[in-house]
RNA sequence: UGGGAUAUAGCUCAACGGUGAGAGCAGGUGCCUUAUACGCAUCAGGUUACAGGUUCAAGCCCUGUUAUCCCAACCA
């Protein structure tokens, strides 16, 4: 006869490791796959993670939400593959790899070979692929690691460069320059990535300067031959030189003002001048109190300057007019020193006009050529002044912009020549120290009368990593793809994709799309996919390659043409697919850049970018497959795409999101994924960010170890939605471990035991109709299928926080601690029969439903349970059982049938009257063993009644009464409460509610008189009467008076308290019978062991003992029990009854 | 600085615009149990971040403020 295993602790770490063997000796995961082959396909795309990092707890977490709905859709029979990824390209390798041969990137080339360099990489980015296996493993997450995408293959490769090519094919591909972050000293342009490294924003202090610019004809804004200035901030004077125009606000308001200039030119003190502002910010620059001053009290000095507003503007009137270039240096090209209108002007700070320089700003460039308005880049990239910038006093040219950017010795050096030349002409008195190019641009302005105030201005300020200098924002040449194109159809593809949370989708995404840019592809570095465009010296010739046989063939052609001597990919057979065919040669740098094209007589040179990383694991849909080359029919007849499902964290929203989304729409005018969870951040237990430098980073393998992957996914998904950030405790997970699993492994613990001792096993094929088990079993079923229904519908909406809740709340309070409770009795008394079958049936169905409901969250656990349930059915053919694991099994549908939703309330009736019972006794210190004679409950619907006589025994049971007993206004007196439904009473009185209600409280008993007897009562209020049908109010029996009565809603018990000798002696029965229970569990007796009992003799206790001893023998499973006259306290308990009385027992095992 | 999210008991989280805002954990007290200090009962703990508004009625809707987090960022 075989048997339900049986354990002595739970071990949640042991039996994943079990479980986990299992899978493996089985191939489980495969067979998952595979044994759906020919059902619908469930897409899902593994974003790949970087494996040069150490996994983390974060990646469990995220991990473990991809893993629940791909084990649920399989279970739900679709086949769902699991590719896994890897991302091997992008500076964090190049980083490494620099700090492990203790290189910088000036090296690469010097000291070390591109190629060497690149082989590093190669080498380094899977140095943690050991880890990531194993925690892949230990986890719990079935995803695919055989046959992983890995970037950096040639293969994957090639289907980028193909999907590049399309996009250069349908002009969505430019080269073209940008103001980009960029470092002088390092020579090389920053990605934002680089820019948020720790560190990098830190406070500088500059100088600051509002700048007044010339208007060139103003008769059109004041009368005719005015003069007046547009007042604009700048925090970079570096950059006003370059100047080509000013913005201002659509709709902001302008005034002009007339007063006196701040820092005139000599002569030109008392002569007024009239300057535009914002309106907003007059207050900064003229303190109102200043506008009681005469203008003919002025002398020139004076600190209170008077002034007067003459005209306002709005923004789009001042829009058009042309000013004077401030720094004349150099002429721009094109159209220059306009005023147009730029959306992102404000009036925060400043003075509401913006000073625009296209070249060292990336909104003043875009919103420069939206106007055709032509750029000066006065700059060089060492970050100097060209030489035009010099006027010989101020400004010297070719001098550095920024002074971080001088040595010590140059800014010393430059100090002597400029304190010479300074005090030399009279500029300034004494020079005590270096002065800046902002400084002295400043006091070329003042000197020139073109400065309105200078001050000092505290702001945070990027530097590059590596130098620790002052990043410039500089135009550098890029390769883009034209996103800004598609923008519209991005737009309207993303409203089809189902975003958790929604807020995701339409806001921090959708606001992304609607201000999208052009995306730029390059970046200059030497580990990465290599643009695949070859372009002639003179630009008129250009080639892009969209696979290796068209570089082959266009090798071959530079070969003929003896542009090339030699040809890398000789070896390459065209059509052969084999990874041997690929594995011949190497699409990175240096190779790439080794190839010279040729066409129309020209040699053709590689573009020296690679692109942005975050293009190759937007390519992952299909560059995992190798499309088009392999695979097409996946993606064109869209077997395999979109994805139905890919989920990461809610930092990938503009990375990986976005990506796929852009590439998807832009070659393939489809979506890349039509549902998307972003899950959110896994925090310490205090909310901060977990960081190695603090120390409060969670090991995943430490905790899986300890608490088992259960526990810790449970926890994990349990306790915040996916989306919300996750305060990680390690207490949380040992509350999951004892709570669910603790209980969980319990109940299964005490259905083995018993089924065991009953011999039971269970028959699927035989079992006692639902209709005919007892009321409990049907509500506990009723329940259960309850949960069926939520918890799917919970996964399908992919909130498996809800999932999880319901679970929990089902095994904790449904089965345990309900059913299982008061059920107990059946699984040990007397012999097998129906009522004990059906017991056993219905707790076997809870525990097997629990198990697959669970699996996906609790994979190892939900498998575990399955298995033992399933233990010694043997193959279990034909029945749902059929399968080796739980995850091969078939998702289960709820029964609607069993759903009694009457009967779940009833029970939920129950539960409360029993809790109200136990409340009296409390209160009145009355022990439940102590049984009592009667409860009774006023009832004024017959309905309730039925319900509640439905469920007595259950009641009285549960709280040791002998009887119900059901009461209305014909037996006794009862004290009622009226309650008014506001929901429908809302409706009907409206305003009048309040009066309505005041009413009510001062007439409820008439209320309640009306209602009863004609079903209506009339509330005169505010000269209005309102009708109170019964649906618009409660009444609730609320006390009996002269019991001991417990209240709570619309349910009200009594009880008697009071004890006859006969409930006494039964009490002290039911002490005694604890007591030996106590004993035989000291003695480790077996539940189905028989005993032989001698009691010491006791006055107070023989009675109750002698007048129930077949209850007593028959709860403690007593053959033979004696009242003797002594007892050596050798041999027996010393026990205490009650307060007085105590005595010996003794207790032998019968044979 | 902008966009997004969050803010409810000491902690973690619930709560269709509807009558005293609920669980679990942690704490006090008492109790039940031949599955289990698992639980049950009970006490304490709340100005639902703050300030306004809409409504007969607001934790929930609207506006603003503050704090924290994420993302994007030299808006001059």
């Amino acid at each position: 006869m075989k048997k339900y295993p049986e354990y002595k602790h739970l071990n949640l770490s042991q039996i994943s490791k079990d479980v986990l063997r299992f899978w493996e000796e089985n191939h489980t995961f495969e067979k998952s796959v595979s044994t759906r082959e020919g059902q619908a396909p469930w897409v899902f795309y593994e974003g790949p993670p970087s494996a040069n990092g150490m996994p983390g707890i974060h990646h469990v977490m995220a991990r473990t939400i991809k893993d629940i709905f791909c084990r649920y859709k399989t279970l739900q029979g679709f086949q769902v593959k699991r590719k896994a990824g890897w991302d091997t390209h992008g500076l964090p390798i190049e980083l490494s790899v620099e700090k492990a041969l203790g290189i910088t990137k000036e090296d690469i080339g010097k000291k070390i070979t591109v190629e060497q360099y690149n082989i590093e990489c190669r080498k380094d980015v899977m140095k943690y692929t050991d880890k990531w296996s194993d925690i892949t493993k230990k986890m719990g997450y079935w995803v695919d690691m055989e046959n992983p995408y890995i970037t950096y293959d040639n293969k994957y490769i090639e289907s980028v460069w193909w999907l590049l090519n399309n996009l250069y094919t349908k002009d969505l591909l430019y080269k073209g320059f940008t103001i980009q972050p960029y470092s002088p000293a390092a020579g090389t342009g920053l990605s934002s990535h680089e820019l948020n490294q720790p560190g990098c924003y830190r406070d500088v202090k500059d100088r600051t300067a509002v700048a007044m610019f010339k208007i060139a004809d103003a008769s059109a804004l004041l009368e005719k031959g005015a003069e007046a200035f547009f007042m604009a901030w700048t925090t970079t004077p570096w950059t006003l030189p370059s100047n080509t125009a000013l913005a201002v606000g659509k709709d902001i308001e302008y005034v002009a003002v007339k007063t006196f200039h701040p820092h005139p030119v000599k002569g030109k003190e008392l002569e007024p001048v009239v300057v535009i502002l914002a309106k907003d910010l007059l207050d900064k620059y003229f303190p109102s109190k200043s506008a009681e001053l005469k203008f003919e009290d002025y002398k020139a000095g004076d600190k209170a300057i008077p002034f007067q507003v003459i005209k306002s503007y709005k923004g789009s009137e001042l829009a058009g007019t042309v000013y004077n270039q401030l720094l004349p240096f150099a002429k721009p090209d094109g159209d220059a020193f306009r005023v147009i209108v730029g959306d992102f002007v404000t009036t925060t700070d400043g003075t509401g006009i913006v000073h625009i320089a296209p070249s060292f700003g990336a909104d003043d460039f875009r919103v420069a050529r939206q106007n055709g308005i032509g750029a000066l880049t006065l700059v060089d990239k060492r970050g100097k002044f060209l030489p035009e910038v010099k006027d010989g006093i101020f400004l010297y040219g070719e001098e550095y912009v920024k002074e971080a950017y001088l040595s010590d010795e140059e800014k010393a050096h430059e100090f002597q020549f400029q304190k010479k030349i300074l005090e030399d002409n009279g500029k300034i008195k004494e020079l005590k120290a270096y002065l800046s190019v902002d400084e002295r641009i400043v006091l070329k302005l003042q000197e020139e009368g073109k400065l309105f105030k200078k001050e000092q201005y505290v702001h945070s300020y990027p530097h590059c990593w590596r130098t620790d200098k002052p990043v410039l924002y500089y135009p550098l040449d890029s390769w883009f793809i034209r996103t800004t194109a598609l923008k519209d159809r991005m737009i309207e593809l993303n409203k089809t994709i189902n975003w958790k949370p929604e807020a995701t989708g339409t806001g921090r995404f959708g606001n992304w799309l609607e201000n999208l840019n052009d995306w730029n592809l390059s970046r200059s570095r030497f580990w990465g996919i290599p643009i695949p465009i070859w372009t002639s010296e003179d630009r008129s010739e250009q080639i892009c390659i969209g696979s290796v046989e068209q570089l082959q063939k266009e090798i071959a052609n530079a070969l003929a043409k003896g542009v090339m001597a030699e040809n890398p990919l000789a070896a390459y057979k065209t059509g052969d697919m084999s990874d041997a065919n690929y594995e011949g040669f190497d699409l990175h740098k240096p190779y790439a850049d080794n190839i010279v094209l040729e066409k129309n007589g020209k040699k053709l040179f590689r573009e020296p970018d690679l692109i942005d990383v975050w293009f190759d694991s937007g390519a992952m849909p299909y560059a995992q497959l190798h499309y088009p080359f392999e695979n097409k029919d996946l993606i064109d007849s869209k077997k395999y795409y979109p994805a139905d499902f890919i989920a990461e964290g809610v930092d990938q929203t503009r990375g990986w999101f976005f990506t796929l989304h852009a590439i998807a729409v832009m070659n393939f005018d489809s979506v890349a994924y039509k549902n998307v969870v972003s899950n959110g951040l896994v925090l310490d237990k205090n909310g901060n960010k977990m960081s190695k430098r603090l120390g409060n980073a969670v090991d995943p393998f430490e905790t899986i170890e300890k608490y088992g992957a259960d526990a810790t996914r449970w926890y994990m998904i349990a306790n915040a939605a996916p989306w919300d950030n996750l305060k990680f405790d390690m207490e949380g997970i040992a509350e999951v471990q004892r709570k669910l699993f603790g209980t969980l492994y319990n109940t299964y613990g005490f259905y083995a035991l018993y089924a065991n001792v009953d011999q039971f096993v269970i028959n699927p094929a035989d079992q006692v109709p639902v209709a005919q088990r007892q009321e409990l079993d049907r509500w506990v079923l009723s329940e259960l299928h309850s949960l069926i229904r939520d918890v799917t519908a919970h996964y399908e909406n992919f909130e498996p926080h809800r999932a999880a809740r319901s679970i929990e709340t089902f095994v904790d309070e449904h089965l345990s601690n309900w059913y299982v409770r008061l059920s107990r009795r059946r699984f040990w008394k007397g012999d097998m029969n129906p009522d004990k079958k059906a017991a056993y049936e219905t707790l076997h169905e809870c525990l097997l439903v629990v198990a697959q409901l669970m699996s996906p969250i609790a994979p190892f656990f939900g498998d575990w349970l399955y298995g033992n349930l399933r233990a010694p059915l043997g193959t279990a053919e034909n029945t749902a059982m059929a399968a080796d694991s739980v995850h091969l099994t078939n998702f289960m549908h709820a029964n609607e049938t069993l759903i009694d939703l009457k009967l779940n309330e009833r029970m939920e009736l129950a539960q409360k009257i029993s809790s109200m019972v136990l409340s009296i006794r409390k209160k009145e210190n009355i022990k439940v063993r102590q049984p009592l004679q009667k409860i009774q409950i006023p009832v004024l619907d017959k309905e309730m009644q039925s319900g509640i006589e439905a469920v007595k025994d259950l009641i009285l049971a549960e709280v040791n009464v002998k009887e119900i007993e059901f009461v209305d206004e014909s037996n006794t007196h009862i004290v009622k409460n009226l309650k008014l439904n506001f929901k429908t009473l809302g409706k009907k009185c409206g305003a009048d509610m309040k009066a309505v209600q005041a009413y009510a409280a001062d007439h409820s008993t008439n209320i309640i008189h009306d209602v009863e007897r004609h079903g209506k009562a009339v509330v005169p209020v505010n000269d209005k009467e309102y009708v109170l049908e019964p649906e618009d109010v409660e009444i609730i029996p609320v006390d009996i008076p002269g019991w001991k009565v417990a209240n709570n809603g619309p349910v009200t018990v009594a009880l008697d308290v009071v004890l006859s000798e006969d409930l006494r002696q039964e009490g002290l029965a039911r002490e005694i019978v604890n007591r030996i229970q106590n004993i035989r569990k000291d003695k480790g007796l077996d539940v189905t062991d028989k005993i032989s009992v001698k009691i010491q003799q006791n006055e107070g206790l023989d009675k109750a003992i002698t007048n129930n001893l077949n209850y007593i023998c028959s709860e403690t499973l007593t053959g033979d029990l004696q009242l003797v006259q002594n007892l050596s306290t050798a041999s027996a308990n010393a026990v205490e009854v009650d307060d007085t009385i105590s005595t010996l027992i003794s207790i032998e095992k019968l044979n």
